[in-house]
RNA sequence: GGUCGGUUAACCGAGUGGCUAGGUAGCGGUCUGCAAAACCGUUUACGGCGGUUCGAAUCCGCCACCGACCUCCA
């Protein structure tokens, strides 16, 4: 098997054709959400990165083992000061309810939000709550091994023992010397012998819910050691991508790095991949900022930034036409651009069927193929690849017009690249079925609304009435309102 | 302060040392009973100042502004 396909890895910064270690698997591992609240816009940019790298490999011919883990304990407000509490616990306290009903809740959403947006389930969601012991035997390794030490119940990475033999900081460019003498004093972690230090088991303090049993404590294991724990038992000791969010590169990347390094001696993951952020104004768009806008909001309207809904496919097609490692800006005139490119794209592809072929062809469809796999080839490029399939649709378009010319053959190439890269490969999907008939209804009833205001500004009553009553036998509710008539479902 | 990245036309957003990215919006045209759609054409593009080059928006330097990260974050 072979490929042209070019990654760009940020351990090198360089992009790098890829090959995958064991022919024909492949391994990747991404960096899942912290199930404490709703999935957010921010959600779903690494979800469809992946989702888009995940189906591109499976459609090379790769056997692909997609692991995404998700994050149900450890992972504290403020690490800094070393007491800071667990999201979910803090979130289970403030609804009265079990920590694993909190995690519950919000996987459950997480799920259904994945799903709207078409994204493939991983092959494997493996949680941190349900890796205890394999992080606690990675801990007794890296005790072992000298790179770990107890402290009180706790146990702690020993960042400066690392940095003798490796290096701390290569992936986000950071020195530890700098880091050093850049950071503040900060009291309360006089259980570590250096600042940088981090945990990979805390001792549970006496009201502290979720914890677990170990050789030194009871208590729950450090944020960072989940990925490296899971990823290891998955995807074996070497394995081919690791990809999350930019803004998890430091810290968490690189110690994931130190602990997987420590523990096996060697590199694990051979191509780091980072998707760039999302932001509202300029500014990142995060859960901490308060300026986040849930999918669930996104695909109703329902908040205050909005001035519409936008269907999940309106929000894939969106960020799939940005880069994966660009930013994007987020703006309702940007998103209703989308809606719209995207509601012609999928209008040529209902128009594809029904081409007439002629004889001879004056479209090049093997060329415009290549072009779309070369858009791929060169480290997902989704927006180059979505203006090559716009050419197609300008042509589809064109043949109906007459102004261009397609032969049987070309048709059907035509077909099928559009059924490959638009539905196969990009994820999209029509969803005119459902959200076009809602607001078609939607108009209808507007109309017919008007119609019978008519009617009863010219005082005609029976006019009115009958439109009620037969409305009525419809199943549809009509109430005359001071401000106007609205309609609901009976 | 340190590290890294960005600044592209009305908006979003690719890309390249010389050749139209694309979408949306606007304008003109074709088509059309009118409109819509579609097609064709089109608008003040590449932050500023220097340098390298036959030629730079693309490479280099400096400056300005914006952003990310620097143990909360997708």
């Amino acid at each position: 098997m072979q490929n042209n396909l070019f990654i760009y890895n940020t351990l090198s910064k360089k992009k790098e054709l890829f090959i995958p270690i064991h022919l024909p698997f492949v391994g990747i591992y991404v960096c899942g959400p912290t199930v404490y609240s709703h999935a957010h816009l921010g959600h779903a940019r690494p979800a469809i990165t992946f989702d888009l790298l995940f189906r591109y490999l499976t459609h090379l011919g790769y056997k692909v083992r997609y692991v995404r883990n998700i994050t149900d304990v450890g992972h504290l407000e403020n690490e800094t000061l070393g007491e800071g509490e667990d999201r979910i616990e803090k979130k289970a306290r403030q609804e009265q309810i079990e920590p694993m009903e909190v995690v519950q809740k919000y996987v459950n959403t997480y799920h259904k939000n994945m799903d709207q947006l078409n994204t493939l389930s991983p092959s494997i969601e493996p949680r941190a709550s349900g890796h205890i012991i394999e992080q606690i035997e990675l801990i007794k390794v890296l005790i072992k091994s000298g790179y770990a030490y107890e402290s009180n119940g706790s146990v702690y990475f020993d960042i400066l023992k690392y940095n003798q033999k490796y290096q701390y900081g290569k992936l986000s460019g950071r020195v530890l010397d700098d880091l050093i003498s850049n950071t503040r004093d900060i009291e309360g972690r006089d259980e570590k012998r250096n600042p940088f230090d981090f945990a990979v088991w805390k001792k549970a303090s006496p009201e502290h819910l979720m914890r677990w049993p170990s050789p030194w404590s009871d208590g729950f294991p450090g944020w960072h050691l989940e990925c490296s724990a899971m990823s290891i038992k998955y995807l074996g000791e070497e394995f081919d991508i690791h990809g999350g969010g930019m803004d998890l590169m430091f810290p968490h990347h690189e110690c994931e790095i130190a602990q997987s390094t420590a523990a096996l001696g060697k590199e694990t993951v051979h191509y780091w991949m980072h998707n760039n952020m999302i932001t509202i104004n300029g500014q990142k768009m995060a859960r901490s900022l308060g300026n986040f806008i849930t999918l669930d909001q996104l695909f109703t309207g329902d908040h205050p930034l909005l001035v519409q809904a936008y269907s999940p496919m309106t929000i894939r097609f969106f960020i799939l036409q940005a880069h994966y490692r660009s930013t994007i800006d987020f703006s309702n005139e940007a998103l209703q651009a989308a809606e719209k490119g995207f509601q012609k794209l999928m209008k040529a592809v209902e128009s594809l069927d029904k081409l007439k072929p002629s004889d001879n062809s004056t479209i090049d469809v093997i060329k415009l193929k290549e072009k779309c796999y070369e858009a791929l080839d060169d480290d997902l490029n989704s927006p180059m690849l979505l203006s090559h399939l716009f050419e197609g649709v300008r042509i589809v378009n064109s043949v109906i017009d007459g102004t261009e010319k397609i032969d049987v053959p070309g048709h059907e190439s035509l077909k099928a690249l559009f059924s490959t890269f638009v539905f196969e490969i990009l994820g999209l999907k029509d969803e005119s079925a459902s959200i076009g008939n809602e607001k078609l209804t939607g108009d209808l009833m507007k109309i017919i609304i008007d119609l019978r205001q008519a009617a009863k500004n010219n005082k005609d009553w029976p006019t009115s009435d009958k439109i009620r009553t037969e409305l009525k036998s419809a199943g549809v509710v009509l109430k005359d309102l001071k401000e106007g008539a609205e309609w609901e479902r009976e």
